[in-house]
DNA sequence: ATGTATGCAAACCATTTGCAATGAC
DNA sequence: GTCATTGCAAATGGTTTGCATACAT
């Protein structure tokens, strides 16, 4: 068995366990939905995933989907991402090395960085709180729109001179 | 004048550079929404900002509000937040201390945490990154949820016990 | 004068909710 | 058999949008 496979009974291992002790049943879409989670490379949001089920003929409805995602939320095995849009972001959290995110606040995009987490000295700086999971959010302009800017920018100086100059620079 | 009428000043400066150079009108709505955010401490979000804004009989459109805080993020005036909920909070960029944030999973409870930032090192890994502004979201269990989770787990470890001894272990 | 910014109300859309039907236990 | 869970469709609510009006330039 590979490693992908290993993983995913690790998991469902794990989400039965957690099923048990919180007296919920085991439904065929539990299992499914946290299977096709962990078959998922990076983000998902919620549109995604159900397009990724329904293309593979299982239904599920949004509602269920929102609800199972809750149950992978509470017992730590799904992590929940929202970057600045309206749509929330999610990614699997076990097998996953943890990473920062640099979003760009002008396009949104995301990508993700790998490298130092957390100092010991700051994780022993919380108190009276038991950390699950951290990210840290890095919010800028990626080198893409920093080009873009850059030429409106340009285009705005240009503007502003002609308007200094002839008092009639009007452009968008 | 105090620290608060300076720091005021200051920003309403920028805000109007930023302004002039993107050929954006200098409204009153604009710089009394700049002022108004640089009046509160922590964070914030569109409800309490109109609220506070109408409770000086200031009238603002929530439309007007939405337009003005995008201006302040782009020129990075104010710092945008989604923790977990559904709603957006912010908070002023300037004079506020960089922190990170300690965001209860279970009562939705944030609390900053000052401390060590991002290292040197990783700065330094960044690359065709202009960096805006950053923060750590830590996720877990506050302290007070904590408790009740514990109490609930004593409740279902119960409420198994009786049932295998039993098998009639019904509670909620 | 010109066209950007405002205010209002309607539209949007991800997420949540209510309820009847299903199926795990 | 019981009641948690599902699926559907309607409701919710923060945010966005369209458009007529107001006003900064």
């Amino acid at each position: 068995m590979d490693a992908a496979q290993k993983l995913k009974q690790q998991v469902k291992k794990e989400f039965t366990e957690y099923l048990t002790l919180h007296k919920c049943r085991k439904t065929p879409e539990r299992f499914a939905i946290l299977d096709h989670i962990y078959s998922i490379r990076g983000h998902f949001d919620m549109e995604s995933l159900y397009n990724s089920m329904v293309d593979v003929n299982f239904r599920v409805s949004r509602a269920t989907l929102y609800n199972t995602i809750q149950l992978l939320l509470d017992c730590g095995l799904v992590m929940k991402h929202q970057f600045g849009g309206n749509i929330s972001k999610y990614e699997r959290a076990y097998g996953n090395e943890n990473h920062d995110h640099l979003i760009c606040t002008l396009c949104g995009e995301v990508r993700e960085m790998t490298g130092d987490q957390l100092t010991t000295v700051q994780l022993k700086n919380i108190r009276k709180f038991k950390v699950s999971y951290y990210s840290t959010y890095i919010y800028g302009t990626c080198s893409k729109c920093i080009h873009v800017k850059r030429m409106e920018m340009k285009k705005l100086e240009r503007g502003n001179q002609t308007k200094q100059n002839k008092s009639n620079g009007k452009q968008t």
